[in-house]
DNA sequence: AGGCGTTTCCGCCAAC
DNA sequence: CAGTTGGCGGAAACGC
């Protein structure tokens, strides 16, 4: 039954434009489900448990959430509960990123969070004030009725408005002090910092001092959450800037290399392989 | 929370 | 000549 309500969502999920709103209200009986997508959870009024497989806990009215991929959840002993999930496919949907990935809270609602849930970790959580509230339901009425009545250009103007409910959630993240999501902040910090100045020499003592932790502290909720080293999320997020300009640009390999931290082009082509498994030069030449 | 042994990074030269 | 790989060693990052 579960996975059949989940193939019917895909179905729903069209692949020149993977968005779409559906809500959710407590009488309907909503079971344990699955699906491929991201699920960004909105809870409009009233009150019940969020169930997944790793476990489970409250919600209220203002609380907001981002569920990834493969997890399955549900709700049980729900109380007026009003939901609005937007199903979207992040990868698929191409929307240009620019700088949001600079806001600490993007990571923390759009990474850190789903990553740590799947964890079995709840504690962290976003919630809107009132006036928030209305601010994003407004959006996501205009984002549906785009997507419902696609009008010529509906893609690009339900794109707009799913950027702008990003852009806003991730804004009202990064200026929390919920005590529950100091940790989770505070590694959203590192990263937001590590995006900013991935060019530049970067030493473990600045990402310290940005965060706000030791060195054990960091190394260790930075894991927790990314499975991963800083230094090593920093190298590949060298390593990935770096094949976006050999895709797209001219420049010389040692430019490229330089451009994006490397100032040595050979240990720039050591690293470029180890992420990768190819040299830079024939990654350039086997894009087709 | 800090110490310590081990691993990895990183800049250099050399050689295809 | 640009790019890639290998080796080396001090520095740092890492995990216990």
């Amino acid at each position: 039954m579960a996975s059949a309500r989940a193939t019917e969502v895909e179905h729903l999920l069209p692949d020149d434009l993977p968005i779409r709103v559906m809500r959710w209200h407590a009488q309907d009986s909503l079971e344990l489900h699955r699906h491929p997508f991201f699920e960004l959870v909105t809870v409009n009024a009233g009150r019940g448990i969020h169930v997944t497989n790793a476990g489970e806990f409250p919600i209220v009215a203002g609380d907001v959430f981002v569920i990834s991929g493969p997890v399955s959840h549900g709700y049980k002993m729900t109380d007026r509960l009003v939901i609005t999930n937007i199903l979207f496919l992040p990868k698929r949907l191409r929307m240009p990123m620019q700088d949001i990935r600079e806001l600490p809270g993007y990571h923390v609602l759009f990474t850190l969070e789903p990553h740590y849930r799947a964890k079995g970790h709840f504690e962290s959580r976003l919630h809107l004030e009132p006036r928030e509230r209305s601010l994003v339901a407004s959006w996501v009425e205009a984002l549906d009725q785009e997507l419902v009545a696609q009008k010529p250009a509906y893609r690009f103007l339900a794109t707009a408005h799913f950027m702008q409910i990003v852009g806003f959630l991730s804004r009202c993240y990064s200026s929390r002090r919920v005590p529950a999501a100091a940790p989770l902040l505070r590694i959203g910090q590192a990263l937001s910092y590590l995006e900013q100045h991935f060019a530049e020499p970067i030493r473990l003592e600045e990402l310290e001092r940005i965060a706000h932790m030791s060195r054990t502290a960091l190394l260790r909720a930075f894991r927790q959450a990314l499975d991963v080293s800083p230094i090593d999320y920093l190298i590949r997020l060298r390593i990935s800037r770096a094949s976006e300009l050999l895709r797209n640009s001219e420049l010389s390999v040692s430019e490229i290399g330089y451009r994006v931290g490397f100032s040595d082009s050979n240990y720039f082509a050591r690293q470029f392989r180890s992420v990768m498994g190819t040299s830079p030069r024939a990654y350039r030449g086997a894009k087709a």
